[in-house]
DNA sequence: TTGAAAGCGATACCAA
DNA sequence: TTGGTATCGCTTTCAA
């Protein structure tokens, strides 16, 4: 369906004059006589004609588009807090009269392939599965990038991350308050700042003085992994956990639909925290989890983009954002005695 | 920040070849040495080589991106159900392998201004204070366009709507059941879906056997007005109602939060329904609402700006979404005795 | 004041 | 099998 479009050359037809002329008219450049431009412009409001921005972008060297990449959103709202960086993003970028492209056409190809391709001025990346080494490819071409919640990232590049430790600590020390010492992790290591909150939960309770059981730290091979294998091999410790600190919120749902399957009552019998606060944490019972600020991390994004574009320093464009642990309803005091569920015959 | 991209003559002098021959080598088209593709495609390779989109957008006639407007994103997730609307865009989307441009700079610009520019194949408008002549001037102007929740569309141009009537007379029909007379409504005529859930409200309580006092519809003055005022208008009344129906959950919410201020009891003194089932109306008490399907009404309007590119007539691109009644906690009986609150000296 | 022509990057055609 | 050239729509420079 080839949509035809009027180009300057039908308005400078209609007109009567060059399309030198009728460019210099419509855009109040050069000497024109009064009557001359009054003629394009007329012409160009009868033709409804609006200049093409493919070829204006590629002149000037500029696009005024930023891409968004790691879309398309994948989940629904549920177990995900990209909707609210969404939000953010497109209100940052609103403030500096900057597009947005939300790339769909990205599976399989080479992320420099598809981002530096003269579409967009810079770049937002949510890495959620990027290698360092494709970053790096990219900040060598020397596209104005900033990555989210990647706190290991090229040289030249800016990033907004959140406090992960930060948060996994609080999680921790609230939980050891409540009489927990043995507190399970749950995530897989498909993207940074999973790894991230690993490590943190490793260091966390190390300080904290909680078991350090390698047994309780599960790491399931993939996003989608059935719980029930993980469920076992923590029921088969000498002693099970507590309490358990997932990935994120989407992840500590999916637990609480399993224990409640189980038998297992949450908080009675075991504490979960998520990760997050993604719209689906306050639903329902209410999941006691670490709030990141979504809306904010896109903000500070598009702010910085924005000044690489400029020609900012990349140091004057990375911060890292603070969290804050939500207390809801699936916490609670340490199970007196012994804890034993779902024993098998 | 001019960003020097690599281009073909790049590569072609690398290569040691014509423009036209490293065209023709890295598209595998036209009769190509082996020797000399591979040289071709080694130097593409070195110089990290990707074609400028631009370009070979404004050769193809298509871009493989369509403009979703009225954006930026206007509200937090939480007064508004753009947010699972863009979900299902994107992920139509993604299925046809077309990437989605998201407007920041259109304020104060002419619509078809904005998406006449040779950007976008087609566009997806949420139409929430357009004008019928702004759409009229988009569709001469033959830009494949599917128009939301905008029953009254120009000819050539697809639509997605949900049930609003349905959805209205089903609510009034449930406050009917539990033996309100008198239920008010209020939104303001800001856009289209409201104007059509007014019409249904008149219709609704019309055929119902309601009261339809003029003084129970409230319209007020713009989007974000103060609702003490009307609120006094409705207690003016001889009759004041005993339920009230807004036009989307926002507006629910705000006079959820404003009664209880004025220490109405929600539903034992008012009924509250709302709109939409935006994500606030499952949160909290929990709002009784009409839901609509925003996820899928995103993922049609995708499908539909797709076929309309292709070419199907627009007939084929048009489709009306059932709502349903979501019953929550702010509905309730009617009130026995008389109906005061609020009365000052 | 106006017009003609070059150039932006890539592709497609026709010659060589 | 290659290379040169026209083309897309627009802006800019240089002549007229």
């Amino acid at each position: 369906m080839a949509l035809r479009l009027p180009t300057i050359r039908d308005v400078a037809a209609q007109a009567g004059v060059s399309v030198g002329t009728a460019s210099k008219a419509l855009n109040n450049r050069g000497r024109i006589s009064t009557e001359t431009r009054a003629a394009v412009v007329r012409a160009a409001e009868e033709l409804r004609f609006a200049p093409n921005a493919l070829i204006r972008s590629l002149q000037e060297g500029r696009t005024g588009t930023v891409g968004l990449f790691t879309w398309p959103v994948r989940e629904t709202a549920l177990h995900s807090v990209d909707l609210a960086l969404l939000t953010g993003v497109s209100h940052g970028l609103a403030e500096v009269q900057t597009d947005m492209l939300l790339y769909a056409r990205c599976e399989g190809r080479e992320l420099a392939t598809v981002l530096l391709d003269g579409r967009v001025d810079g770049a937002i990346l949510v890495p959620h599965e990027l290698s360092l080494s494709t970053l790096e490819s990219l900040a060598a071409a020397g596209l104005p990038t900033v990555a989210l919640y990647q706190s290991d990232i090229p040289d030249p590049m800016g990033s907004v991350c959140v406090d992960n430790r930060g948060g996994v600590h609080a999680a921790l020390e609230y939980l050891k308050a409540l009489g927990h010492r043995r507190v399970a992790f749950y995530a897989p290591l498909t993207s940074m700042d999973f790894q991230e909150r690993r490590l943190a939960y490793e260091e966390a309770r190390h300080d904290l003085g909680l078991s350090t059981d390698p047994g309780l730290c599960v790491i399931p091979e993939n996003y989608h992994a059935p719980l029930e294998p993980y469920w076992q091999k923590l029921q088969a410790l000498t002693e099970p956990p507590t309490a358990l600190l997932t990935g994120n919120d989407g992840f500590a749902i999916a637990w609480l639909e399993f224990l409640e399957k189980q038998g297992v009552h949450v908080p009675q019998d075991l504490s979960v925290i998520g990760f997050d606060d993604a719209p689906v944490a306050s639903r329902g019972a209410g999941l006691t989890t670490v709030r990141q600020p979504g809306l904010q991390v896109g903000e500070l994004a598009a702010m910085f983009v924005n000044r690489l574009i400029q020609g900012a320093p990349a140091a004057q464009c990375r911060q890292i954002l603070p969290v804050e642990l939500i207390v809801r309803a699936t916490t609670g005091p340490v199970p007196k005695g012994l804890f034993v569920v779902a024993h098998r015959p």
